[in-house]
DNA sequence: ACAACTTCCGTTAACGTTCTCGCTACTTTT
DNA sequence: AAAAGTAGCGAGAACGTTAACGGAAGTTGT
């Protein structure tokens, strides 16, 4: 049998005062006499009471639960996104909830649709990939709850938004790959929709136009975000006949890893032939051989940012949406080094 | 101004019946006509009702949440049994609350005192490392709440666990390195306290004495579980003078390719000249050179046992706690081949 | 035709907490 | 010494939902 827990009740009854009382000694520290308030709070840590949630959350109208959805933790940036959400939320007292998606914009729609508004205070999202309709999103704004956007946003929805700098790490990565003296430098990606995808592409196209080099769209291929991804991309970029590219910038480390290994199947020379440079900063990056290359995401201070900016919502209704862009970091390793 | 949400009496003023009736129509189907119950339906998605859980949770002593406390989700395998968790929890109905307590022995204890029993259902738990008073556990289990140990189980307590078979799988893992030839075999691996630790160790034991090699107390180091942690161990095995190990058997793959790194820094050749095996199956093991052998852990089946176990313990009050144990996999790979 | 069921719905209390209001007793002011 | 203020406390309603019970109609059996 469950058993029943301490209530303030209990409390009151035990030291023959009232409800209201209790509830202020445990709270306040006003209207109440010090010497009551220490014997109840004596007799709270006695009986060891635990505060409802469900109860304070009725009356109050909030819990404290802030949501979290994103498509996956199984991967470094997203695991530590959240350790970093989580930091912030516990250091002001309030708890985790996890939806993951699998990166299926039905399970997206099902979970947002089927959330219970009234059990959460606010919700941090990373949308799915391959979505371009946000109703769902617009609906429960339109709620009343607070909600932050991270990494993958989306585009025209009025909400907070924080992420990385992907036009300008996509930007360095590309000069970087230049500077090593690579000149035919494709670009493998994800899906077309993403605002994340299309802000590196601007940042890949500009950096080749600065340096006098022609956009070739047969050197972009886009699809998932997956380590397989990028293998395939590799088969689709070096199996037609003709130009072969001599670098590859991947859209993530995981691809990039793909890369390297689809390319040391084909007997290529990652660094001296093909430079491979990724995005993340993912730790596998100092352990696949050659090292790679790549532009750090700075992924725990987005969680802490994002947690933080959430609560400024939860705490201020009327506070202004704004978007926050966090600056990456090139690191130079082996898989760009030519000789 | 936070919205006011839309509540059962909003449909029963709508539709001028009682919220008595519109509570029934929207779960039972029990004592109301289904003319009524369509109604009511009807209006319940018209106004966009999310029904809500302080409510419920408050009048049914029971909230649709579970908690998760481990040590961090920045890894494969935590992240691996989380998803497991969220899966099983998920088509449930459940929501997972997620603690994380950075491996922090104090953290673990504050989160797991100021845990508000009434607003959870019930805990999944994987204890941090340096630990061996389980008091805060006890506590919160003579309270009444249903908790279920997975991985770095809580010895002494009578509660449900899950763990993979971490005696046979070191077992199999040290036999292996034996049939490939190694003769001098050494074990890095965690702290001391740990179960898990100590299965494993004496699966490396007795695997050596079934094949007739003495048990050296000396080639076994005892540290964290980081792959820093791998790098450290490596050096202390190579540094003491003379007695250089041949093999090695990691506690798990972060530590294994710490030793590798380790390893390669100084110019021994992983796999003729000494074999590392690790535990886990992380997919790094595929990712390094050379690739990794190991012992493939069923996380996500760790997961969703986990939390099936922990669902029925919450659903059956006196539901016996029962230890489950997943079996584990040899995969060979290119670390321990010696030609 | 009357008792005995059903069917369907409403009233009311309860879950544990907070909040508003008002009351008593004491202290200060004039 | 009366008026005014203050400190400390309690009664009662409210948050949104469910559960126990009861009652008014309609239906069935004899």
């Amino acid at each position: 049998m469950r058993r029943r827990y301490i209530t303030i009740k209990d409390i009151a009854k035990a030291l023959d005062i009232s409800v209201a009382t209790v509830s202020r000694a445990l709270r306040d520290a006003y209207d109440v006499n010090p010497h009551t308030r220490q014997r109840v709070l004596d007799m709270a840590t006695e009986l060891n009471y635990k505060p409802n949630f469900n109860a304070t959350g009725l009356v109050k109208r909030s819990t404290h639960n802030i949501g979290v959805l994103l498509p996956a933790i199984t991967n470094y940036y997203f695991s530590t996104v959240i350790t970093g959400i989580q930091q912030v939320a516990n250091e002001n007292g309030f708890n985790l909830i996890l939806y993951l998606t699998n990166d299926s914009e039905e399970t997206e729609i099902r979970i947002v649709e089927e959330l219970s508004l009234s059990s959460l205070d606010g919700l941090l999202a990373c949308v799915s990939a391959h979505e371009n309709n946000y109703a769902h999103f617009s609906q429960i704004i339109d709620d009343g709850l607070p909600v932050v956007f991270f990494d993958r946003v989306a585009a025209h929805i009025d909400a907070s938004k924080v992420m990385q700098d992907d036009y300008n790490g996509a930007f360095m990565a590309v000069e970087h790959l230049i500077h090593s003296g690579y000149r035919k430098i494709a670009h493998i990606t994800g899906p077309k929709e993403l605002s994340l995808t299309q802000n590196r592409l601007n940042g890949y196209i500009h950096a080749l136009e600065k340096h006098g080099m022609r956009y070739d769209p047969d050197m972009v291929v886009h699809s998932g975000f997956s380590q397989a991804d990028g293998v395939g991309d590799i088969e689709i970029l070096f199996s037609s006949i003709g130009s072969e590219p001599d670098a590859i910038f991947a859209v993530n480390d995981r691809k990039g890893i793909g890369a390297i290994l689809a390319l040391k199947q084909r007997n290529i020379l990652v660094g001296p032939q093909v430079g491979v440079i990724g995005f993340t900063n993912d730790p596998i990056c100092e352990i696949v051989s050659p090292t790679l290359s790549t532009v750090a995401e700075p992924a725990y201070q987005v969680g802490r940012e994002g947690c933080s900016l959430l609560l400024k919502h939860i705490a201020k209704a009327n506070f202004a949406a704004r978007s926050v862009t966090l600056s990456a970091e090139l690191i130079a390793r082996q898989s760009t080094q030519r000789s």
